[in-house]
DNA sequence: ACCCCCCGAATTTTT
DNA sequence: TTCGGGGGGT
């Protein structure tokens, strides 16, 4: 973000701290932005000085209150605009905030030069002090592409099995610690044997390594690196206490401790931090975000005013009560007891279908319903819990015709071919940037293979030099095969060519150029695959989007850091995006499909985390009905197909932990085999038991024998209580019966998961309870 | 050097 | 089922 207010290249810090303070206006009055803010809100506005921890529900104005704090604070002339630092964790929030305070203030907020991002932020500081940690201003920012790579080639060098140890676990490995602001000497011994056999903590040390010799970065180091900065240099630090007279911190809950440690030493000096979040929406706890840092607030800034907004003014009573009710089955809380002064509505809706499909058909039709009565498309959403389930429903829409827009998934700047030609600008702007350089080496393709680029490898770490002035001496010898040679020099020349022309040329047409004389353009020109011509698109979109940018090191700064696919929102379309991506949106009427046990909450959290797992994913339970206005629509489905195998499921726990009195129940008669939970579902009884531990185990304890007409899945009317551990009662070998599949003997045993051999329907994989002994 | 096939893995992913 | 990566073949 504001690109004006700073080069990348020379980290160049164009403004000065002022002297004197700026003249406070409108004092004695109040100003008209205080008005229509409620006594909370306006509390947490008001109190500009000290420490001050904000508890924002969902739906209660936290931007608004961040925004009028910010105007605020600049209205009273306590700060120049360059002298608050706020961060958020996105940039469509930094933008909606700089847009949102232009409207209060008046006009355009010319300076927040400090309102970003955490990484925009961190790269800003670090482009200015890249020198303290052996770096250069013009450091390039590695993506996650790059980062594998690299930490591939540093295994290969350790002779680590990637085979045994996956890079990517390194990678998420090193995340973690990174997470945590650990540098390769602070991991804790405890830790450092994290990964193949103890080399864990060897190989972060050489990535880092690596890192500084490319003049590069990954985005946890815009962090981390600055942490080693400002702990090391109290100047710098004092320079910064003197420079941020305020900070605000967005989404504080999402904050990971690297992030809280940063926050910390830069308001250390004045104390004048305000942070805003909610513990009940943190769902990026498997990112590292640490909720921890709300509870540690208090304690880390005594005398710390904690406000909570409480009055919600999005959702009705209803949807309100249903998603307090929910999150109220979290031990892990803070508390907070949203309230509404909406008129009743509707109940929460709560679904049960057969499959996926009918699941789908039944969300489709619905739709339809509401737009033939008025509703607009644009209106809705439908959010689910793996981007997957997104396919089911864009079949059905599409068969029927519905426009919908799909949020997430790829972005522009991920795509191949975006990446690749963005590795040819990087080169021009970093010639030490080997990752960018072996990326389009060969690209289109000039005979440059793996054999050469090998040797050159080789050849350049020994010499501890970058590949391409590497590239530049071996081609005056023979020590490259003459094909690969002549190519090279060819493409060394031409790098020398563009870069020249770099200098003169809008950036603009240096990449029109680039990617034309490169043959780039031509490759995909002569690709006959159907992706080709989208390619070419994207291409041609790419040239677009630069022009809009004075210099290139600006663009890379913006294609590192920003990296938004902003989808136009003019046309009328239903949204379908994950729970994670739909934080912070709000639509009238929400759909939230496929709720049930093993994907919502999903099992590999309740593998991987336990308890705070299971409550991490009813906080995203939390966030989805919490993101409806007027209505919610909840579904599930007792079959589903996923990876091409029939998967049979029960209604999410979540369900019966939403009150009753907040929902509306249908099921289809007959889903769990016409006793037990079906029934229950119908006559609206929640006090089953049917979801707990006990209760499953009982499930696989009893004998299901099939009837003359059995039904499709039978499940007992009473939960039997039986917490015996001992419930392996099937073994490799034998014989079983499934409701669906028939008749067919056990191949693999896998704890409750069996892969079976059916006789009609193929190997299958099966939660045991779904089977008998035949 | 390049191509193709097979195998294995498959939540979430603000930057 | 679908995708990507690696190994083996041409």
């Amino acid at each position: 973000m504001n690109q004006p207010y700073f080069d990348p290249l020379t980290g160049a810090f164009d403004e000065e701290l002022p002297e004197d303070l700026p003249a406070a206006s409108h004092q004695g009055a109040v100003a008209p932005y205080l008005a229509g803010l409620n006594d909370e809100q306006r509390a947490a506005v008001e109190a500009v000085d000290g420490p001050v921890l904000v508890l924002a529900g969902a739906g209660t104005g936290k931007t608004r209150v961040l925004t009028t704090r910010i105007a605020h604070i600049l209205r009273l002339g306590k700060a120049w605009p360059g002298q608050i630092l706020a961060v958020t964790f996105t940039n469509k929030a930094a933008r909606e905030l700089q847009s949102r305070i232009g409207q209060l203030i008046g006009g355009v907020v010319e300076g927040m030069p400090w309102l970003g991002t955490f990484h925009s932020i961190g790269a800003r500081m670090l482009r200015r002090h890249a020198e303290l940690v052996g770096l250069k201003a013009n450091f390039t920012i590695l993506d996650d592409d790059d980062q594998l790579r690299l930490l591939k080639q540093v295994m290969s060098a350790h002779d680590i099995d990637d085979k045994r140890w996956p890079a990517r676990q390194l990678l998420a490995q090193i995340d973690r610690w990174k997470n945590k602001g650990l540098t390769p000497d602070s991991v804790p011994s405890a830790e450092s044997h994290a990964f193949a056999d103890g080399h864990g903590q060897k190989l972060y040390a050489a990535y880092q390594h690596r890192l500084a010799t490319l003049n590069a970065c990954d985005f946890g180091d815009l962090l981390v690196h600055n942490l080693t900065i400002l702990k090391r240099h109290p100047d710098v630090l004092a320079e910064y206490h003197r420079r941020f007279a305020y900070i605000l911190v967005d989404e504080h809950q999402d904050t990971n401790v690297a992030q809280y440690l940063f926050l910390k030493l830069l308001a250390q000096g004045r104390k004048n931090i305000c942070c805003v979040g909610d513990d009940d929406q943190s769902i990026y706890g498997w990112r590292g975000a640490e909720v921890g840092n709300i509870l540690r607030f208090e304690a880390d800034f005594p005398g710390a005013k904690v406000i909570r907004l409480e009055r919600n003014y999005r959702s009705t009573p209803h949807i309100l009560a249903a998603a307090s009710g929910l999150i109220a089955a979290n031990q892990d809380r803070l508390g907070k007891t949203l309230w509404t002064d909406l008129s009743e509505g509707e109940k929460v809706t709560i679904r049960g279908l057969w499959d996926d499909e009918e699941e789908a058909r039944t969300l489709a039709d619905e739709v339809e319903q509401l737009q033939r009565n008025g509703r607009r498309l644009s209106d809705m959403a439908v959010l689910v819990r793996a981007s997957f389930q997104t396919r089911a429903f864009e079949e059905r829409f599409l068969m029927l015709g519905v426009p919908y827009r799909v949020i997430g998934g790829l972005r522009f700047y991920e795509r191949m071919e975006i990446r690749d030609a963005i590795a040819y600008l990087r080169v021009m702007a970093q010639p030490d940037d080997d990752l960018a350089f072996e990326r389009i080496v060969n690209k289109p393709k000039r005979g440059i293979g793996d054999a050469s680029l090998q040797l050159l490898h080789r050849a350049a770490r020994l010499e501890r030099l970058s590949l391409v002035a590497m590239a530049r001496r071996m081609v005056l010898t023979d020590e490259i095969p003459a094909k690969a040679r002549r190519s090279l020099t060819e493409l060394i020349q031409s790098f020398d060519r563009w870069r020249a022309l770099s200098e003169t040329l809008p950036v603009g047409e240096l990449v029109e150029l680039l990617l034309d004389e490169s043959g780039y353009t031509a490759m995909w020109q002569n690709d006959k695959s159907v992706e080709a011509p989208g390619r070419l698109e994207n291409l041609k979109e790419l040239v677009h989007a630069i022009e809009g940018f004075d210099t290139l090191a600006g663009f890379l700064e913006h294609v590192a850091l920003v990296m938004d696919n902003e989808s136009r929102q003019d046309d009328d379309m239903i949204s379908m995006m994950t729970l994670h991506a739909a934080k912070g949106l709000e639509f009238p009427v929400v759909f939230l499909p496929g709720w049930e046990e093993g994907l919502f909450p999903h099992q590999r959290a309740m593998d991987e985390s336990g308890l705070a797992g299971l409550e991490e994913e009813r906080r995203l339970a939390y966030v989805g009905l919490t993101r409806a206005r007027e209505a919610a629509h909840v579904s599930f489905a007792a079959n589903r197909r996923i990876h091409g195998q029939w998967q049979s499921a029960l209604p999410s726990r979540f369900l019966e932990e939403i009150p009753k009195e907040h929902v509306e129940i249908s099921a289809e008669r007959g889903l769990y085999g016409g006793s037990g939970v079906s029934d229950r579902w119908a006559e609206s009884d929640f006090t089953s038991s049917y979801a707990t531990p006990g209760w499953r185990r009982a499930q696989a304890a009893r004998d299901i024998r099939p009837k003359s007409r059995p039904p499709l899945l039978e499940l007992p009317a009473e939960p039997i209580q039986s917490d015996d551990p001992n419930r392996a009662r099937f073994s490799k070998g034998d014989r079983v019966f499934h409701q669906k599949f028939g008749y067919g003997r056990i191949r693999i045993l896998d704890g409750n998961k069996l892969t079976i051999d059916f006789d009609k329907a193929g190997e299958k994989r099966v939660i045991d309870s779904f089977v008998s002994l035949a």
